[in-house]
DNA sequence: ATTGGCACTCGTATTTTATGAGTGCCAAGC
DNA sequence: GCTTGGCACTCATAAAATACGAGTGCCAAT
């Protein structure tokens, strides 16, 4: 990275400002006007051909102003922005909507949605799927017609899984109320890792041999974890539509693929995960993220904790030339406030 | 409802067909070249004015062909339509998806895919919530910190609910058990409202006089049934972005609207509920839905059921100019498909 | 190093002109 | 009394011509 002279700095944070606020390139008048420097068009005529010769400004065509190139932007983000403090009114909101918040999924579609109203973008939040630290804590067995088993497992966070598993004969409910028992008396407390690992133990010894009980239950932890792990972690998306009225965005070509990155959320969630190292705000510029479809845009992220431990990634998408003064401290806060609110409500 | 002449029914349905296809105004010389009717474009022009006096089409400007107005397309779905019969590969693709699909998440994921996917449009489906019919099963109770209490709710079919209500003290694991245990006993096989009637009439008694046990499952009861249902009826909106590559269309404002109410839900859902009652497709042209965001498009829906029963609507929003003859079978067939597979699986 | 001056570039907006598809109407024909 | 060819007319759209002006790079003067 070159380094720029106090001047030229100045120089490229108030282009990179107006052309965020405006839209439109920027020229030397206008720069020399609300720089603050007292220098006349020409010098800064100057100053810009070096800006432009180290690649952080370029002009769409000869007699256009500047824009800033993906370079500029990022030189911006990272050593001459000046975040604006939240304001009052939104800090308030955010911190009313989001500690009333009962449960996991309503603190996401509330955290979700503040975030798309706040800063109108998409937002985005990847909700974590089974959390893997949390214990064992009880298993139901419910017969269902068909040789189907209902299977309602709870773990130790509160959260409830339940899934369908298909057996080779019917179990009578007595048998299932049985099987049930031995698991919650055997393994509660325990991680899943663990409780998967010694229930594989216990089937490696000579089936014959065991009670009929401990059959059944191992019959239906083996079809249990055969199952799978139904719930992943997902990602939710609020207010894409936002993203329609933004001019930059305009053409219908670009959108459709953005839209289509929302709905297939693979993508985007590969981008989340790979960002979790590491706390604070993190930012990804035009094809920083590597995915064609958000070329033209940036994407803005934070971590949130739960217990010190960082269990998922929320923010905002939105195009790249986005007033990142103002949606960093909004994501940032948010990332802080869900974690909170997590923490307490579970 | 003007009565039309065999001839003026053939050009009508051309026409329409036509600009279904082109979507350019269709004028009186494309008309007499594929109409199959052996008559002069001027003779034509004498039908369609009259057509046009009628309000079936209209011509977009004076050197324009015409194109079909709302009640047009009303016309031409209620009697002239042609609806081709599916074709064989997309018919197998229909049923090898949805017969393969094991619980009715999975179907409803299955079936919206298939429509947004075989029709290029958005697809809908509405899922409904706590199945009002099915009867108490089993329910459990699961002492969390901070008196709260998961409660876990299995209907007849197999559907689980879960939700944490919060008690004024903290009960044992023996109360918590000792309750379900009662709940259980007493009211499994009966329907939910017939369950919430009867504690409601318990609840009535002095509370005094009874034992402890009971006590606490009133309690948990109240607490329960005062916490709501949680899991109202949705919608499912796949394949948006399916809209985007559509001319028709094509200005940002119709689209965003558009989005914006896939987004809130809450209107789709409330034109899919109230054409709920009969069998068979409906369609809805244009503002003939009520719903400004709708204006420019046409819903094709059908209602799916489990057991002779109406549970719930899929279908699609396009353009009004779509092809209703590919469409409406297509979403007839996944309506019925969908509700043999949940048949079969629940 | 900074600045005013100046010729030059080039995207955008506006106007002009041309094109042609389609119409309505009329008078003649079957 | 339908049907039809003929014809003048309309008007959206495209292409070409013109005007405008913001912004630039460069240079000579300070």
């Amino acid at each position: 990275m070159p380094t720029l002279d106090q001047r030229s700095e100045i120089l490229l944070r108030t282009l990179i400002e107006r052309y965020i606020t405006d839209g439109a390139p920027v020229g030397s008048r206008t720069l020399a006007r609300h720089s603050g420097l007292e220098v006349s068009p020409a010098t800064i005529r100057n100053v810009m051909a070096d800006l432009e010769d180290m690649g952080l400004i370029i002009s769409p065509h000869t007699s256009a102003g500047r824009v800033p190139t993906q370079m500029g932007y990022r030189v911006f983000v990272d050593s001459l922005i000046q975040v604006q403090p939240l304001n009052q009114g939104t800090m308030m909101k955010l911190e009313g909507e989001l500690v009333e918040v009962q449960n996991r999924p309503q603190a996401i579609e509330a955290a979700s949605g503040l975030l798309s109203e706040l800063t109108r973008l998409a937002a985005v939040v990847s909700v974590p799927g089974s959390t893997p630290g949390s214990g064992f804590r009880q298993i139901e067995f419910v017969g269902l017609n068909n040789n189907r088993v209902l299977v309602i497992l709870v773990t130790g966070d509160g959260e409830v899984q339940n899934r369908i598993i298909y057996t080779e004969r019917v179990y009578s409910d007595a048998e299932l109320v049985q099987a049930a028992n031995h698991f919650n008396e055997a393994y509660t407390g325990q991680s899943l890792g663990g409780v998967k690992e010694k229930l594989l133990r216990e089937i490696e010894q000579d089936s014959e041999r065991m009670q009929q009980t401990m059959r059944t239950a191992v019959e239906m932890a083996q079809k249990l974890f055969a199952a799978g792990d139904d719930d992943k972690e997902t990602l939710v998306v609020r207010g894409e539509s936002n993203l329609m009225d933004i001019p930059d965005l305009g053409d219908m070509h670009t959108l459709r693929k953005l839209f289509d990155a929302f709905g297939a959320k693979r993508d985007l969630l590969h981008l989340l995960d790979e960002s979790m190292r590491g706390p604070g705000v993190k930012i990804f510029i035009g094809n920083e993220s590597g995915y064609e479809a958000l070329e033209e845009c940036s994407v803005v992220v934070a971590p949130y904790k739960v217990d010190e431990e960082t269990i998922g990634m929320l923010g905002v998408v939105g195009p790249t030339r986005m007033s990142y003064e103002r949606v960093i401290p909004i994501v940032d806060i948010t990332a802080k406030l869900l974690g909170n609110a997590l923490t307490l409500s579970d």
